[in-house]
DNA sequence: TCGGGCGACATTTTT
DNA sequence: TGTCGCCCGA
């Protein structure tokens, strides 16, 4: 590791930096993730720090795998174990101390849909009216309770039937032996705050604390840092308040902003060289930040060579965004470069489903990260639930989710009446399945009831000490829900048992890379598993991602889509707080949109789209007033005025690249596993302009209206308010319509 | 009890 | 456009 080498005078100086505070407020590229980096090697290394007395957090489990793997390359040894998000930080925390604070060592973590049926549960208990007040409402306030370390009873609340709501909800985690993930830090607090000797243990322990992505921090996570770290604490922060973007999740820039009121003595350092990106690139994004108000001025220069100007692309929709993200690709491919330095970044999960499809018809690999995770498909909760119920049976959401799955015959009645008597009983569900306790159920629900538990109980005993493969293994077994999948006719079935099969193999695999076959070990790891996990960077594929995902990553080449006011700015971003909370969203859209920009190292390309298919109606929106502040500098495709009939957007952008699209005549390949890389065979040909094809595939099909009926199509053309079509219809004769205004038969 | 079918509803962003 | 919850008939 030399450091004169690899880092400059500024870097170097915060990673040599000997004791105290030490703050880094810098943009976007300067090298802040690597200074941690660094600074922990050389912690390790240099100054003889042992590893496990220092604890770095990340914001994702991908950027703390990464972080430690570039440690251990930097030192050639082992890294510190302490490098994880805050979440995963205190479940560890929290696991070893768990029965001060009334929970078992083995306490499961409820995801948001755990939460929800537990909550569901409680409103119905209450006999609340689910349509006054909302599950999903009610959590939330909880949650930002939570966030502001207000436990049941101390406020934080803002209406009344929540406030009990809370209690009842906290108690029944408990009794559950369950936390939900606010609590993990939460409770981490109140852990460390009620119990000094537990505190002051950690203090000692933990010499060295660095964070990355410090502007992201709500309050509850601060106020754990502050706990371990009192004032002349060896704290390392570090951060960009241009890339603020979770305020909607409570984070506070404020944290990063007054750090030096906190920690009176920090040291603070600015990192102004930019390493990452062209001096386009970097000019692009500095022009439009810089229409922010309420931001710290930061120098970013670059000592890159010029490279390739940045692109914008007015196109007439969302498809074309599609071709022109399939073209990038070809033309990689062509010059010999990897798909995986492409990404595609959008605001909204949902966009992406035009980007899939055109990925898919050119054959191009794709990998599209967050939207639906592995670990939220049905088939693979209903196992998990199962696995937790062996670490746990008291999990009664966990119990009541698979009670009847395979189906046992035990129904909606039933499970509500098991509810009730272990309420009677003061406990949990499966500590009620006694024949005694259930001698008020009828004789056949009962029966049914009992061998369920003894279902359960027979598991447990043979699972007992098994490796997390192993118990996957014989769940799916024993259950008999792999008879059931293997049993059914339907489509899905088939997917569903092979999803299981994944499912076995990434208990598998997680055992061999963590060293911990343990089931509680791999239980851990999937309530705290996010889908940036499974994209690793060595798939040879596109990636797609939003926004916020794509934070701390960084591309050779960027599409950003989908600039468009109502999209990016969101529209929710744009309408007035009613109660004043969300003041600045406009300001964090563009954030949102710096950070977009910021992760292209050399080439970056813009696009929006005049009209978009959203939910099947078509919207027109102009281009986002984040273009505006453009520099001159940047190469303009496509017209930038509405194209009206013409199509000269197309023909410009079919010479662009040298590349010619076609769709591959083959149907396409079967729907692909989501976060999966795929091959592709990609053939060259020509593109058909889009507005011909739109009216292609509407000529000569069948479309019903709600007044005029059933009709045919007998010709079609694009206007400015979207797809015009002359329709015969059978009852009212012929008509000119909007295609908006029909349905495809 | 259970499955299919149908209508309502929804899209910010995620640890 | 797709999912989820609800209702109904078997
Ligand atoms: N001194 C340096 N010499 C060479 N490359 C550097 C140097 N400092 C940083 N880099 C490179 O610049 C890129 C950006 O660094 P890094 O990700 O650490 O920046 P960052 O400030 O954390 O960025 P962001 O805030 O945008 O996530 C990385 O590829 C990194 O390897």
């Amino acid at each position: 590791m030399d450091l004169d080498r690899e880092l400059n005078p500024e870097q170097k100086a915060a990673v040599l930096h000997p004791q105290g505070p030490l703050l880094i407020l810098a943009g976007a590229g300067s090298g802040k993730t690597r200074v941690i980096t660094y600074r922990i090697a050389h912690l390790v290394g240099e100054r003889g720090v042992p590893p496990g007395n220092i604890l770095a957090v990340t914001f994702t489990n991908k950027a703390a795998r990464e972080m430690r793997e570039r440690v251990e390359r930097l030192l050639g040894a082992e890294a510190p174990s302490w490098i994880s998000t805050f979440h995963a930080f205190g479940a560890r925390l929290l696991r070893r101390h768990a029965e001060l604070l009334g929970y078992s060592r083995d306490f499961l973590i409820y995801d948001e849909d755990d939460a929800r049926r537990l909550g569901r549960e409680v409103t119905k208990a209450m006999g609340l009216d689910p349509q006054q007040y909302p599950v999903e409402e009610l959590l939330a306030q909880v949650e930002r309770a939570k966030r502001n370390l207000k436990g049941p009873g101390e406020g934080g609340i803002r209406f009344g039937p929540a406030s009990a709501f809370y209690a009842r909800y906290q108690e029944r985690l408990r009794k559950n032996d369950a936390l939900d993930f606010s609590d993990l830090i939460r409770l981490s607090c109140k852990l460390l705050c009620d119990f000094p000797a537990v505190l002051s243990e950690y203090q000692r322990r933990f010499e060295h604390v660095l964070v990355d992505e410090f502007q992201d921090t709500d309050p509850a996570q601060y106020r754990l840092l502050r706990l371990l770290c009192p004032p002349e604490a060896n704290l390392c922060v570090v951060g960009d308040d241009d890339q603020s973007i979770y305020s909607w999740r409570g984070a506070e820039v404020r944290h990063i902003l007054g750090f030096a009121q906190d920690y009176p003595g920090c040291r603070v350092v600015k990192l102004e060289q930019n390493y990452r990106s062209t001096p386009q690139v970097l000019e692009t994004a500095s022009r439009v930040i810089a229409g922010n108000r309420e931001r710290h001025e930061k120098t970013l220069w670059t000592g890159a060579p010029a490279g390739a100007p940045v692109e914008l692309y007015a196109l007439s929709d969302e498809r074309a965004e599609g071709e022109l993200a399939v073209r990038l690709a070809l033309s990689r491919r062509e010059r010999g470069e990897k798909l995986s330095g492409l990404a595609v970044l959008y605001r909204t999960n949902a966009q992406s489903r035009a980007f899939e499809e055109a990925f898919r018809v050119f054959g191009v690999p794709y990998l599209v990260v967050g939207g639906v995770r592995f670990f939220d498909r049905a088939e693979i909760r209903d196992a998990v639930a199962y696995l937790r119920l062996l670490q746990n049976p008291k999990s009664d959401v966990d119990l009541l989710r698979v009670i009847n799955v395979p189906p046992r015959g035990i129904g909606d009645t039933t499970r509500e009446r098991l509810s009730e008597i272990a309420a009677r009983h003061g406990c949990q569900i499966f500590e009620s399945l006694t024949e005694e306790r259930l001698s008020g159920l009828r004789r056949p629900e009962r029966e049914k009831a009992l061998s369920f538990a003894a279902l359960l109980r027979a598991l447990r005993d043979e699972c007992q000490n098994k490796s997390a493969v192993e118990c996957v293994r014989r769940v799916l077994e024993k259950t008999g829900y792999l008879k059931m999948l293997e049993s059914s006719e339907s489509e899905q079935a088939q997917g569903r048992y092979e999803n299981l099969q994944e499912l076995a193999s990434a208990a598998q695999e997680f055992a061999t890379l963590s060293g911990d076959p343990s089931l509680a070990a791999f239980l851990e790891h999937v309530s705290l598993l996010t889908d940036l996990d499974g994209a690793r960077g060595e798939a040879e594929a596109v990636t797609l991602m939003t926004l916020h995902s794509a934070k701390g990553l960084e591309f050779d080449e960027v599409l950003l889509a989908g600039l468009e006011e109502g999209l990016l700015p969101h529209r929710r971003s744009l309408k007035e707080d009613e109660d004043g909370t969300r003041r600045g969203a406009l300001e964090e859209e563009r954030r949102l949109c710096y950070v977009g920009m910021t992760r292209a190292r050399k080439r970056l390309v813009l696009s929006y789209a005049w009209q978009r298919a959203v939910f099947g109606r078509v919207e027109m929106n102009p281009p986002s007033r984040f273009l505006d502040l453009l520099p001159g500098g940047v190469r303009r495709v496509g017209g930038m005025e509405e194209p009206a009939e013409d199509e000269e957007a197309f023909e410009e952008l079919s010479d662009d690249d040298g590349v010619f699209l076609d769709a591959e005549d083959e149907p396409p390949p079967p729907e692909p596993t989501r976060g999966r890389a795929r091959p592709s065979a990609a053939t060259p040909g020509r593109v058909r302009p889009k507005t011909d094809r739109d009216g292609q595939n509407w000529i000569g099909r069948f479309v019903a209206h709600d007044t005029f009926g059933r009709g045919l199509v007998r010709a079609a053309c694009q206007t400015r308010l979207g797809l015009k079509l002359t329709v015969d219809f059978e009852d009212a004769g012929e008509k000119t319509i909007l295609a908006d205004y029909v349905k495809r038969l």
